[in-house]
DNA sequence: GTCTATATCGAGATAGAC
DNA sequence: GTCTATCTCGATATAGAC
């Protein structure tokens, strides 16, 4: 793997651990082995490298949950299956961060991949949703469009809870309540 | 007014905004008009103020929410009043959005005031909620410590949610499913 | 209590040698 | 491509005058 590439992954890591603001060129350097001239060489600047790590974080985030989308089951079970996936829950979402981060929210371009992901992903929670819906798996009483963003945001806060706990179990609480509300809309089939 | 709260006041605003990494004792000082013999005199230093800013912060949060919560109504009624209660959703959670700042998570003292907020939220709307069970406003087929946890989580989700769409629709989104989600839990009467 | 001066350090970037 | 030297600021804090 090049420099360059080492680069873009240090920054990756501290992106998500430490966000935007928190994360100096020194800090990207030294966990890449790299010097001032290597990054300097590869990218304009800060601004430049963090962007082509969100991409990448971006990317695998959705890879990530498309691979649950995509996969076997019915609507209501691939939704738990996305929600209860096995997750580093202390360190978060390493997009959903960088939507609290002044300095990328504040900057169209490096807020660009942050939208777009989360677009996507509303977009495909909505789409499992409303397929549960045709197909009689999920009763029709509720927007799969509204539900969609709840089950978003109870990922995205539930890492929040986490947080301000430190302790994961706060994030299991959320996600079991949405799954015991989802329930109740389930069809049954015996 | 005395300038010992100005630099408070200051500290609060500036911590919504920008976070606790993303804020300096300088930026607070001019926002406070005050020099930074003023500060360093009333405060040991950053994190000291700090700390004295995040527990008004937390305050006021807590303050908000029990308006609702000990307010007129049923249980049902009480969360979705919560859920939908004016909010300047692009600013976010003055205290949530601490949870997500790496140097107050790993500092002990500072984490400590948002910990304890958000496991009072979490109390609260399950106390809320049980009540409404127990009552027969609500259907018994949920864990309302769970449902606490999915509430409080949407709340923070969306604020996420929206600010990394730069639109409050997407939070509105999220609340309007659980509310949907939560309707078919809530009893008939008529 | 508040001010100004000063100190140290790191952030972020540029320049030019190799 | 990578290195070291250097630059300018701002972050954070201390010292001592007023």
């Amino acid at each position: 793997m090049g420099t360059r590439d080492q680069l873009i992954d240090s920054s990756r890591e501290l992106l998500w651990e430490r966000g935007y603001v928190g994360t100096s060129p020194k800090a990207i350097q030294q966990r890449a082995g790299a010097g001032q001239g290597s990054m300097y060489h590869h990218f304009t600047g800060k601004a430049d490298l963090a962007l082509a790590a969100i991409r990448r974080n971006a990317a695998e985030v959705r890879a990530d949950a498309e691979a649950v989308f995509a996969g076997p089951g019915t609507a209501p079970e691939r939704i738990e299956r996305y929600l209860r996936r096995e997750r580093d829950v202390l360190r978060g979402c390493r997009v959903g961060r960088l939507a609290h981060d002044p300095d990328i929210v504040a900057d169209a371009a490096l807020r660009q991949p942050v939208e777009e992901t989360f677009g996507w992903l509303r977009g495909r929670l909505a789409a499992v949703l409303a397929e549960g819906q045709s197909r009689g798996e999920l009763a029709a009483g509720f927007d799969p469009v509204a539900v969609a963003a709840t089950v978003a945001a109870v990922v995205q806060g539930g890492y929040a809870l986490a947080r301000a706990a430190n302790d994961p179990a706060t994030f299991h609480h959320a996600v079991d309540g949405v799954v015991q509300l989802l329930a109740a809309h389930a069809t049954t089939r015996e």
